[in-house]
DNA sequence: CAGTGGTCTAGACCACACT
DNA sequence: GTGTGGTCTAGACCACTGC
């Protein structure tokens, strides 16, 4: 196998299992195997590689750790997917009171809007864009048993997002981020978000039907993909009086 | 090495490093080895249970992913402290806007409270206790850079932490969480939060300085020590205005 | 049955920290 | 140098899945 560290990486000495998971990164990303797919054996790749499986072994093991593949004995190794029923809300915090995330089945989305505009100088910079770059600005409204919860202002680059339309967000079985995937080739990976309380508007009020003022969780999300690079800028306002924002802390 | 899986366990098959995880985790519930202090080598616990070292090894793992252990190459495996400055604010996700977590030094605290009283059933339900049963409530302020940012409410069990002082809570040089680790062998090892957007009451806001009806951040958590045995329930109210809930989804 | 991931071992060697 | 955790290998066997 390689021996040579990767190049401008700052520790002097690279894992032989990190540099594979390296290069099943790239692999990942050049979309050799595509999501839902599985990907070749541990012998197989340790064929191909020229290691032992048990490096191989280690670099799959944080790839699933990352939640980047999933692993099932008796099966194979599968890239994984927004599709799935087990991380269906995979992205989503918001669960009922009472009952657990998903109970309620999925939510009742309405596509307000779906435009393409272009990026502020704020909007730019958490998108890594520049200003006035071109960017698709989507506002929909998720319900629950036909009670409004999240109002969502997403921000997505235009350029890979080209042909996206209200009609496909309306009618997509399955989460925008499984859309995404599909349709687009477009995987996102990681998200940081930042939470606030804030009074809702006159307008947020209206289409969450709350009164004005009444506080809503503000989420600030920025969902990231391949190499860290940003690839949604998502800002929702939860209604809190029937649902919560669940979190676990190790 | 103990061939017999776990009775009551559901899968027919408990792999030998699970069980040697569970041996482990039994010593440091028995405090064995103290928080802070060094345990054991893996070949030393190799030895010990009569097993491989790899075997060790991936047990030792599975804890230091739990954050129960942290491993340091050369010096040992180290049970795990909210002493640390790394995680100093382990379970506190407030983070200023501008700025990393903990850039503002240490929270300036004020206890407000500190009583012995009678869980409600509410409270008791949350903490596993019976309706009725003493616990020990506290109020406190944290503040940073004099500006009030968080009101607390914390109630814990009485018995275990018997002889806890206000002055205590107020002197002692570093987080609550670590004094009770020091002081009442208490370690919290992972916690839930419940997170709304509630208006400041006419109390609240006043401790916070800020004007009624504010949205605050209302974070609800319950704390947890070994064998997910809840030991604290806190209710936090979070001033959001230059601070903000810090989360990464993965 | 064959093929997959999962466990376990034994041994060699490397990187790091302390003395 | 000695002892620690970290890497890597080769091989054996186990548990699960589907043909």
């Amino acid at each position: 196998m390689a021996i040579s560290p990767d190049a401008l990486d700052a520790p002097s000495f690279t894992p032989l299992y990190s540099q594979i998971k390296t290069l099943i990164l790239q692999s990942l990303q050049a979309g050799e195997w595509k999501p839902g797919e599985v990907i070749p054996s541990e012998m197989d790749l340790a064929a191909r590689y020229r290691v032992s499986q048990g490096t191989v072994r280690k670099a799959i093991d944080e790839l699933a750790a990352e939640n980047l593949v999933n692993r099932r004995q008796g099966k194979g190794t599968f890239v994984a997917t927004h599709e799935e029923k087990q991380v269906q809300f995979r992205f989503l915090k918001l669960v009922p009171d009472d009952g657990k995330p998903g109970s309620e089945g999925p939510a009742e989305r309405q596509i307000l809007e779906c435009k393409k505009t272009r990026a502020s100088a704020e909007i730019a910079k958490l998108l890594s864009l520049r200003t006035g770059d071109a960017v698709l600005q989507i506002r929909r409204v998720l319900a629950f048993k036909h009670i409004p919860a999240i109002l969502e202002d997403i921000w997505l680059p235009a350029a890979p997002f080209k042909g996206l339309t209200a009609e496909q967000l309306a009618n997509y079985p399955g989460p925008s981020y499984a859309l995404f995937e599909t349709e687009f080739n477009v995987r996102m990976l990681r998200a940081d978000e930042k939470i606030r309380a804030l009074p809702a508007s006159n307008e947020q009020s209206k289409l969450l039907k709350v009164e004005q003022s009444t506080p809503l969780l503000f989420v600030e999300r920025v969902a990231y993909t391949y190499r860290d690079t940003p690839m949604e800028l998502r800002r929702g306002y939860y209604r809190t009086d029937t649902h919560h924002y669940f979190n676990t802390l190790n």
